[in-house]
DNA sequence: GTATGCCATTGATATGAATCAACTTGGTCG
DNA sequence: CGACCAAGTTGATTCATATCAATGGCATAC
């Protein structure tokens, strides 16, 4: 569980370039202007890299800044004073960690590398003084908050109304779409995460989510070897998830 | 939290006081300035009145406004295309409904009044250009979201860690301490919302919530009878919420 | 007063997923 | 190479809660 807490200041040699990140569209606004950028990457410390289980904060941290993911993967989780894990989401390249922990002065919740990852750091505070500048920054903020909130809800209604098998299909399918996002195969990845995290994280038990894995292939609508996982059937899978979602109805 | 705004009905004109709300450090920031605060009171539009049943908002309305609840009690929910409800969260005076909507043109979720309501409105618009100006509001304005996060992270480990007594307890408490909040009792109160909007924002059946209810009873931890709530052993309660944090670890 | 409906409660039964318990597989290291 | 450990799979059993079904208030309407 412990990792090594890595928050030294490794001033990054690059004063980078948003404007030739690949993922600047998802992180950013897409409407801001070529000077407001050079201001964000004045704040931005970019190329932190962390090797996989190590923590980019955890909730001893202080709460300084917030994360964008620039390659690999991260996995925010809340851990109880009993030790208890509850894992709250999975970040991919693109995707701002740390928003929920604005409003406190720790962080809210403890983000791990799943796997060699690079992140680039916006302190807080320099963060607020810019968004209250650049009125579109601001609304992208207000926006990535609202998105997060609603994901939010998307995983409670997961949670609270669907089965093993439909929580699995649309974590796929999240996946999937999440990585053709970034021009890869949305058929054809990698999970970053053990089952462990994935089985925490839907709310079902390590043995559901392994019986789930080997009966979708059974079905002929996945191939899994370990983590390598390929959708043969995606119509397939968003059957999964929809059924649910009808028998409510007529 | 949220908390928002009680002023008696009997301030007429629209641009009303925000200093005389009772709420007031509740949905605005403590440390907001005097004439910061009339240009919040400019762009509120108070005292509209909503009543039991109707909505303030649904998935179908064009996104504009945030509300503040000011007295009575709002209902949160998400609609699938199925006609499935998901329960997303109850609204108290001086909370405030729409943070998720941020990110869209249209309300991400349905706001029912459970009763005889009365909110405050703010439009988003103005909102923004306020919080621009205004950098302790929109400091608030990241902390509320980034609290309405963690909210719903909490709602996941419930629904996804917890039984059903464990969350029921949990909701029992959550109420109290928002209703101690507003100077009422603590120990007795009236629920605002029917069984069947506790099951579903619980991830319950409705016959599982009623049980619960007469187990505590029998238990003598509680005294229910329909909507009127008696805590009768607080403790107790929190013993019942606690347990679970516990076995985790050690 | 009785009828109509909604909401809540209670009981009997069914079931999906957790739990407990082996047993693989694959990678790492001495 | 074989030992070891973590991660994953599979099977047998249990359990909490859903589901189905019926009944009991308590309003409002007629």
């Amino acid at each position: 569980m412990a990792q090594a807490i890595r928050l030294h200041q490794v001033k990054s040699p690059l004063k980078a370039s948003c404007q030739q990140c690949s993922l600047s569209n998802l992180c950013l606004p897409l409407a801001i202007e070529d000077n407001d950028l050079e201001r964000l990457e004045d704040i931005v410390q970019q190329g932190r890299i962390f090797n996989r289980g190590e923590h980019i904060f955890d909730q001893s941290t202080q709460f300084r800044s917030c994360f964008a993911v620039k390659s690999g993967s991260v996995k925010t989780s809340i851990i109880t004073e009993g030790g208890e894990e509850q894992v709250t989401g999975f970040f991919m390249p693109g995707e701002l960690i740390g928003l929920d922990s604005m409003s406190g002065d720790h962080y809210a919740c403890t983000a791990k590398a799943l796997e060699r990852t690079s992140v680039c750091e916006f302190p807080v505070e320099k963060l607020e003084d810019l968004t209250g500048k650049i009125p579109g920054l601001q609304h992208h903020m207000y926006h990535l908050m609202s998105q997060e909130i609603q994901n939010s809800h998307q995983l409670t209604m997961l949670l609270s109304k669907n089965t093993a098998e439909e929580r699995i299909a649309a974590l796929l399918l999240s996946l999937s779409s999440r990585f053709q996002r970034r021009r890869m195969s949305g058929t054809n990845f990698s999970l970053p995460m053990p089952r462990n995290d994935i089985a925490n994280f839907l709310g079902l038990a390590v043995e559901t989510v392994s019986r789930v894995f080997t009966r979708f292939q059974n079905q002929g609508i996945i191939k899994a070897r370990g983590r390598e996982v390929e959708l043969l059937d995606v119509e397939a899978l968003q059957m999964v998830t929809r059924d649910f979602s009808r028998q409510g109805c007529q």
